[in-house]
DNA sequence: AGCACGCCGACT
DNA sequence: GTCGGCGTGCTC
């Protein structure tokens, strides 16, 4: 069994003379050859299916000479499929984000092919079209049938019974009679098609020549890449749906990028709005059987705007014109398992092959995005004001050091007294804290025993609502007990810190008549039941939100004009380089939900660092300075210059491990580069949840530098055991 | 990534 | 005596 099983023998003609290189799904380093039988048409692109190994697989036939491998192991392509090749430029993607990230290109091809029923057309379903002739008598059911179907359309035999409001057996009794004939309609298309003169848009100032610059930009054709920076409410949306229209009008495919829990019923409708249509929709949540007619219909140019998240850059689009990455700054963009990317990035670099234009969208943009702007890589276009009635909310620092909350609670006294009076104006009050759960860490009173998670060793969170200590970096839940387990005292355990659950328990202390929801990722019910809780709350159903980054996306609520930070300093302290920048969008989303319909609003951050100067820039508004501060003092402190930030991530089981790892990299690393261990409160879930749990960040001064020197290390570095992964927050524009 | 093979613990 | 854990190794 060792050798060729005599099944494959026999199922297998013997390679004949042509064979070409084909990439599979698989973290192969390059593509395999495989013979193509006499009487096969393939080309680069085309996808094909292989055996591999015991099983059969989808692959892409890639460009080039296959390289000579043993004949006796080269077998044969067992299918093309009936489906546009994948066209020069994609295969061109896959190559440069297999170089880029130092993945198997097998694994990034595997990412085009995640529809395996599309490779196959879609079957043309059975319809009936009348002929013409009358039947033998009419009733009223047949006469409407008839009606329906006089105009020589064609129709379903469901549909049609629908329709016509009759039993099908009346529809059977005309085909009989031969007053219908049986024909094939082609598949019907997953969406219609969006006129992009439908509604024109009502643009002003600001906005009339942002749009100008955007479909400027579309109309040169060629690559170039546009930051569209406004504050929340500024119409962005409308401005860029401005180049969607003219990618349109040009008869260009247009994908629009957003992070997944954006893509919303709303922006949807606000798209139909504009379009008279809905676009193609691409997610986790699409059902499997409608993302295969999404992705068929893209690469067959049926489909001409798709509404995305990350992987939607991975479609074969037959005719691509445009990209646009909203809320660029999102850190949803990044993917961080198998193939580790940053979409953002990645479509700036499909626009380049493509020699298209992108924009990028953001009220916050990235400080690396806003670098490249300001250097002249990409052109800007701002947007400074928000339309006329949403007027922006009013900012204030609350300094815990004077304004201390009453003994057990965690809400000042100025944040309470404008919660009540925003009660009594019948408003809505949003209460943030991006921590779920109760207390973020428990203690044992008597001996100072701390809940620690067994695996990870970061602190338990308690959920007192499950009754749980949770770990929120690895899952691990155990239940809470009533004793401590070091010394075993009974109920001397206490909770340390705020989570939401805790500020609604206080909440509900101080306003126990108002109504009160409580929304955080651990909502029972998933991501139906939120939109629904997030409805209600736009209906007015709710007088007081306690909620974590949830509430900050997306969402609009008319009526809220109170908007406070509980801890607004969390997260300004947690070692990553991008901290302040982080909470800095952060803040800036949140307060922003307050104010839409120009109520005089505010928003409140209870803080012990009033002068901090995250907490300076939302307070005054002035994200520019924010800015400027914040590359300067990056640059001062020595870290890599925006926009080239490069990175390796080598993932070990244990401390010691990833030490004697990063002992071996700093050997080989050039003095520019430096060397972090990450531990597992920074390492992305899908390393944590296996044995590797440290990563090293290496970070290096220029981005085309640092990846000659990866491959280097990878080459001739120490032996790594276990996973290596290219941390991708390289500016894409240092390698084009 | 899958999927096989292969070698050691608790059960019908 | 088997079922089943996941450690290695291979796929043109």
């Amino acid at each position: 069994m060792k050798q060729d099983s005599p099944q494959r023998l026999t199922e297998e003609k013997p390679a004949a003379g042509r064979s070409v290189p084909v990439l599979v799904p698989m973290p192969a380093e390059r593509p395999y050859s495989y013979a193509v039988p006499g009487d096969m048409c393939v080309e680069p692109g085309s996808i094909v299916r292989v055996p591999l190994g015991p099983r059969q697989v989808a692959g892409i036939v890639w460009d080039g000479e296959c390289e000579a491998i043993d004949p006796r192991k080269l077998r044969p392509i067992s299918h093309v499929f009936d489906c546009p090749p994948i066209d020069a430029d994609m295969r061109r993607f896959i190559d440069w984000i297999a170089a880029y990230t130092l993945s198997p290109p097998g694994m990034v091809a595997r990412m085009i092919l995640r529809a395996p029923e599309a490779f196959d057309p879609e079957p043309w379903v059975e319809g009936l079209q009348a002929t013409g002739a009358g039947p033998d008598r009419l009733t009223a059911a047949r006469t409407r049938v008839l009606e329906l179907a006089a105009n020589g359309m064609a129709w379903t035999r469901s549909g049609l019974s629908h329709a016509a409001g009759v039993s099908s057996t009346v529809i059977d009794g005309l085909k009989a009679q031969g007053v219908f004939e049986t024909v094939m309609i082609p598949p019907r298309p997953v969406v219609a098609a969006p006129d992009p003169a439908y509604a024109s848009a009502e643009l002003t100032g600001d906005q009339e020549e942002a749009a100008r610059m955007l479909r400027d930009s579309v109309a040169a054709d060629r690559f170039a890449v546009t930051l569209l920076d406004g504050v929340t409410g500024s119409g962005k949306t409308e401005v860029y749906f401005e180049a969607v229209a003219a990618a349109l009008e040009e008869g260009r495919q247009v994908l629009i990028l957003l992070p997944e829990i954006a893509l919303t019923q709303a922006f949807l409708e606000r798209f139909q709005d504009r379009f008279g249509t809905k676009p193609a929709e691409w997610h986790s949540d699409v059902a499997p059987r409608k993302r295969e007619r999404v992705w068929r219909q893209v690469a067959e140019g049926g489909v001409r705007v798709v509404a995305g998240a990350r992987s939607a850059l991975f479609l074969p689009f037959k005719e691509l014109g445009l990209i646009v990455v909203d809320e660029e700054h999102d850190p949803a963009y990044k993917q961080e398992d198998r193939v580790f990317y940053n979409a953002r990035d990645m479509a700036v670099v499909r626009g380049h092959i493509g020699g298209f234009p992108v924009v990028l969208a953001s009220a916050t943009p990235s400080v690396e995005s806003r670098v490249n702007a300001s250097q002249g890589r990409y052109a800007r276009a701002v947007l400074h004001a928000r339309f006329a009635e949403a007027a922006l909310p009013s900012i204030r620092a609350v300094d815990m050091r004077r304004s201390p909350p009453a003994r057990g609670g965690f809400l000042s006294p100025m944040l309470l007294s404008h919660m009540r009076e925003t009660l009594e104006r019948s408003e809505q009050s949003l209460l943030f804290l991006n921590r779920r759960g109760y207390a973020p860490l428990t203690l044992c009173r008597v001996c100072g025993h701390r809940f620690q998670c067994p695996s990870c060793s970061s602190w338990l969170v308690e959920h007192r609502f499950r009754g749980q200590l949770q770990c929120h970096h690895c899952g691990h839940a155990e239940k809470r007990p009533e004793a401590c387990p070091e010394c075993g005292t009974l109920d001397h355990l206490v909770a340390c810190g705020p989570g939401v659950e805790r500020i609604a328990e206080e909440v509900v202390g101080q306003f126990p008549d108002a109504r009160t929801i409580v929304l955080s990722s651990d909502i029972l019910g998933g991501v139906k039941r939120l939109r629904l809780e997030l409805e209600a709350i736009a209906n007015g159903e709710a007088d007081i939100v306690i909620g974590t980054q949830l509430v900050a996306k997306g969402h609009n609520f008319p009526n809220m004009t109170l908007v406070g930070v509980v801890d607004a300093d969390l997260g300004l302290a947690n070692g990553d380089p991008r901290a302040a920048e982080r909470t800095f969008q952060l803040l800036s989303q949140v307060t922003g939900r307050a104010g839409r319909t120009g109520k005089k609003s505010l928003g409140l951050l209870q803080t012990f660092q009033p002068d901090h100067p995250v907490m300076r820039a939302i307070v005054s508004g002035d994200a520019e300075a924010f800015y400027e501060r914040e590359i300067d003092e990056r640059q001062k402190a020595g870290l890599p210059p925006f926009g080239r930030l490069a990175g390796i991530i080598v993932s070990a089981a244990t401390r010691a491990e990833a030490e004697g790892h990063a002992r071996g990299l700093r050997r080989a690393a050039p003095p520019a580069n430096d060397i972090h261990i990450l531990g597992p409160a920074e390492a992305p879930l899908a390393l944590i949840a296996g044995r590797h749990r440290f990563r090293l960040l290496v970070q290096g001064e220029r981005a085309a530098d640092m990846q000659a020197y990866l491959r280097r290390l990878l080459a001739t570095g120490p032996k790594i055991r276990g996973s290596v992964r290219v941390q991708v927050d390289v500016d894409p524009q240092s390698f084009l």
